[in-house]
RNA sequence: GGGAUCUUAGCUCAGCUGGGAGAGCAUCUGCCUUACAAGCAGAGGGUCACAGGUUCGAGCCCUGUAGGUCCCACCA
């Protein structure tokens, strides 16, 4: 007997019960196992701090769709989860949270500050986890690993005493850019541009004499937008080019306020053409004066605090905020008579991509990764294709990065992310790197037995840049990494590029001696309707979690993944989660609809004999939908293969086939009957099965209520194109029925005949298939508009001449309806298709006519225009005929 | 300042190597027809931003203009 389905699709309960069924019989869990092939995909590792976003669903949609694609297809597929530490984010967190407690950070001391970070994460650290499920994600969870789980940091540690060794890794005074609030360093890439509206001031620097005394009414004068780091200065620079300043190289200056004199210096740094000429140089607080600084031999004085508070250096200064410096610093150089003018002046600001503080320029000890040579086999993968990126545009960011790389900035002072392995002899200063298993007790140079581990922690992209070995068990040499790496693709957001793809590269490379990836799929940003990035501030963000509760997994994946080219922001409407909504609901009813028509004794196989020409049609369609979703998600086009699906199922299976064999199925005749279950239940399956990576929830469903078993679609095989359901004849012969019924239906409307009413149709054809496709009753009465009756004649034997017609390629169908027609409006019609005719035989013509065209194209295009200047001038006839009897 | 990218129906967007302008939503008309009104059958609607060029033929290729978006960048 068969199961029945509810009338509608209602997916709350159902995507839990079989979530949980999947989970239970292990379908997401991939062992090695050498007689398959691997296909494995890394799951971008989501912040433990985060909560599911549109970015994470669209994400993970991509990467469950490939992933249930390629199981189907037989791949052993490892989908590979885990989650981030996110160093900076994670802390931050904490500290709130302690705040919240009344807790300080500094009292609870290192030791104690970690413990409750682990506490932390074990809170919430598997709440995006538990989220992503919902989503339907098939990843493997029984390998869900951490970025500083024990594996992880081991890899970590092994990379960086390697690229220590190496001299890959070092330690050096550099300038970076510095976060006075979040309180410290971070790399290049996590500094934002901002445009701000500020000042250039201008300030006169007396000229000193020999003796270092001003000259009286002798000034350089210099234009900053920072005049509180004029503190640091420790020269002016002009170009050595510049005559208007010449005679000053060598001579010294007084700097205001700190009243010390600081030398001239020249260098083709200097823009004669920008501000004065006259450039304040400030090495400690400038990346630029800091390399001034190194070529003239200038001294370095830090006039800040970490804070960014001045410091000690300042003066009068101390204490005051960088800014309340500045305000104070200029109302004196005022007083001075020194501060020559003020300009309004718009430039771009470095900020901290996370607090958008205004990050300062430090000079600061520092760990950094020498990058010049390790970005080498990087870009020269993408260049040469053995790494492919998709889309292709993405290249040109690649190498923009790969191109205008610096050395990495690694070390972050925080507590909570990977502790950099050096140690310090508290005596002499001797500095080890060594892994913590052979961390040095006492120091190897003077013998003394305090060393103490460096405090910083790694930049938190460090660890994710291994994330592709790492999860597979290196530095050990485990199975898992001979056989699932490479893995095959990477899926994430072309934002991090360089925090994330980049680093995984040279990565690669560097410690296996491999790509990580072989192709990276890009994809862009989930928006709002109005084109607006979902953020938090702006409260425009939309829960997935509620668009799931709301309309189900499945609507909201198959939303994401259709409307939009790979790599292009997409916009979130509401209303496409409804149409995509629709979309099941309609694969719902009419898989309701079949089964309802089952048999108690259930479907037999029938010989294609018994296959009447509509059965042909739609098994030979459903056949070439194989191929070409196949061949969608072969090339990684799945929003392509989705609307294809769409469309097939929608319009050809439930809207043209379920129509045109209901007749069928009600009928006595039981031949006809058990070709018509038998087709129904095959398409039903192939589109099903073709289906669930994009809609896994409702698919399975309908599967298993159809199956009557405990199977799983997810398990099953992927359908294969075969070269025994192409009926190329007979799909021809329906598709003329179909533009036939077409015609028939608009005849109708024009004619404001009702559809209760009945009209009788006469049709003109001088091909047999066609006569016979409607005079066997292989075409029915549902498909025309109810009330129709169908007469196919070979000639017009016994149709009134003023009858009304319509000009179908194979046939001229023509309706009784004299007395209603206007025969104007008739002409009009076929004057306007007359035409469109005459353009489109134009445009054959002079195809055809043209050498070029006729010598160069394929044979299969050129029989295909010459096919179709055959058929225009047929229909062309047709028209006229017409057209001449009614005038 | 450098670079990327976009401009196609009322809205959001597809349109592959040049060869008949498409989808979804919205609008309008007619239908509760026993799978589905979360539905069915139809209809209207586009100088493909603008100006040149290449070509027998351009939404697509080239040049330029205008506008939008994004990324990079040390011009004090």
């Amino acid at each position: 007997m068969q199961k029945e389905l509810e009338k509608n699709y209602n997916p709350a309960d159902i995507e839990t019960r079989l979530y949980d069924k999947w989970m239970e019989k292990k379908y997401f869990h991939a062992e090695v196992d050498r007689s398959k092939k691997p296909f494995t995909i890394v799951m971008p590792p989501p912040n433990i701090t985060g909560q599911l976003h549109m970015g994470h669903a669209l994400d993970n949609t991509m990467q469950d769709i490939l992933i249930r694609y390629k199981r189907m297809q037989g791949y052993n597929a490892l989908w590979q989860p885990g989650t981030d530490h996110a160093s900076i984010a994670t802390e931050v967190k904490v500290i709130e949270s302690l705040k919240e407690q009344g807790i300080d950070k500094a009292d609870l001391g290192r030791e104690g500050f970690l413990e409750k970070a682990w506490e932390w994460k074990k809170e919430y650290g598997g709440r995006i986890v538990k989220q992503l499920r919902k989503l339907g994600s098939s990843a493997d969870w029984d390998r869900e690993r951490f970025t500083m789980d024990e594996g992880c940091s081991k890899a970590v540690e092994e990379v960086f005493v390697k690229m220590h060794e190496k001299g890959l890794i070092y330690k050096g005074s550099r300038i970076v850019n510095w976060c006075p609030v979040c309180k410290t360093s971070i790399s290049d890439a996590e500094v934002e541009h901002e445009e701000q509206a500020g000042h250039f001031w201008h300030i006169n620097y007396p000229v000193a004499d020999d003796n270092g005394n001003a000259v009286p009414g002798k000034f350089v004068e210099i234009a900053t937008t920072r005049p509180e780091t004029l503190l640091g200065d420790t020269a002016v620079a002009v170009n050595p080019e510049d005559n208007r300043y010449k005679d000053l190289i060598g001579k010294n200056v007084i700097l205001p306020l700190v009243n010390k004199t600081i030398p001239v210096v020249a260098d083709s740094y200097v823009d004669m053409e920008f501000g004065t000429g006259v450039v304040k140089i400030t090495p400690a607080h400038d990346p630029n004066d800091f390399e001034v600084g190194k070529r003239h031999n200038l001294p370095e004085i830090n006039v800040m605090n970490d804070d960014a508070t001045i410091n000690a250096m300042g003066g009068k200064y101390e204490g005051m905020d960088r800014y309340e410096a500045r305000k104070a610093m200029v109302a004196d150089l005022e007083a001075l008579g020194l501060l020559v003018k003020v300009e309004d002046h718009s430039h771009n600001v470095g900020t901290h991509d996370r607090c958008h503080t205004t990050v300062e320029p430090f000079i600061k000890q520092q760990w950094f990764v020498k990058m010049d040579e390790l970005i080498k086999p990087a870009a020269e993968a993408v260049k040469n294709g053995d790494i492919e990126l998709m889309p292709k545009s993405m290249e040109k960011t690649y190498f923009n990065w790969t191109d205008n790389i610096r050395d990495w900035c690694i070390s972050r002072q925080l507590w909570w992310g990977h502790r950099i392995p050096a140690y310090y002899c508290a005596k002499c200063g001797e500095m080890i790197v060594a892994r913590s298993s052979e961390a040095p007790a006492t120091c190897p140079k003077c013998g003394h037995d305090h060393m103490e581990q460096d405090p910083d922690t790694l930049d938190t992209w460090f660890s994710s840049a291994l994330w592709p070995f790492s999860t597979l068990g290196w530095p050990e040499k485990t199975e898992e990494l001979d056989y699932f790496y490479p893995t095959d693709v990477l899926v994430t957001g072309y934002d991090i590029i360089f925090f994330w793809v980049i680093r995984m590269a040279f990565s690669g490379y560097e410690h296996m001696g491999k790509k990580p990836f072989n192709k990276v799929l890009f994809h862009g940003l989930v928006r709002d309707s109005q084109g607006r990035k979902m953020s938090k501030s702006l409260g425009n963000g939309i829960d997935p979690l509620e668009v799931i509760e709301k309309y189900g997994a499945d609507a909201l994946r198959f939303t994401l993944i259709t409307g939009n080219a790979p790599g292009n922001d997409m916009r979130f409407y509401w209303e496409r989660v409804e149409a995509s909504r629709n979309f099941a609901n309609k694969v719902w009813n009419a898989s309701r609809f079949i089964m309802m028509n089952f048999p108690e004794d259930g479907i037999k196989d029938v010989p294609v004999s018994d296959l009447t020409d509509a059965d042909k049609w739609i098994l030979s369609k459903c056949n070439q939908l194989i191929k070409d979703v196949t061949e969608n998600l072969d090339k990684y086009e799945m929003g392509i293969a989705a609307d294809k699906l769409n469309s097939f199922i929608w319009e050809e299976f439930c809207d043209w086939y379920i129509e045109m064999v209901k007749p069928r199925l009600y009928s006595e005749d039981n031949t006809t009957k058990a070709a018509a279950l038998w087709t129904l239940k095959k398409v039903l399956i192939t589109s099903l099965k073709l289906l669930h990576p994009y809609m896994p929830f409702v698919t399975e469903e309908i599967f298993c209520t159809l199956q009557n078993e405990e199977d799983s679609i997810m398990v099953s095989d992927w359908p294969v194109y075969s070269e025994e359901y192409n009926f190329a004849k007979e799909e021809q012969a329906i598709e003329t029925i179909k533009e036939a019924v077409r015609n028939i239906r608009n005849v109708r409307a024009e004619m404001n005949v009702p559809p209760s009413k009945k009209a009788k149709v006469y049709a003109v054809s001088e091909d047999e298939t066609v006569r016979n496709i409607f005079e066997d009753g292989k075409v029915f009465f549902g498909t025309l508009g109810y009330a129709s009756e169908v007469v196919v004649q070979k000639d017009k034997n016994g149709i009134a001449d003023d009858a009304v017609s319509a000009v179908i390629p194979q046939a001229v169908i023509y309706m009784p309806f004299a007395e209603l027609v206007d025969i104007e409006k008739e002409i009009e019609r076929l004057t306007k298709e007359k035409e469109k005719l005459t353009k489109e035989l134009a445009r054959v013509n002079g195809m055809l006519a043209n050498p070029n065209f006729v010598n160069k194209a394929p044979e299969a295009k050129l029989n295909e225009e010459k096919e179709k200047k055959a058929k225009y001038e047929q229909m062309m006839a047709q028209v006229e005929e017409r057209l001449f009897q009614l005038s």
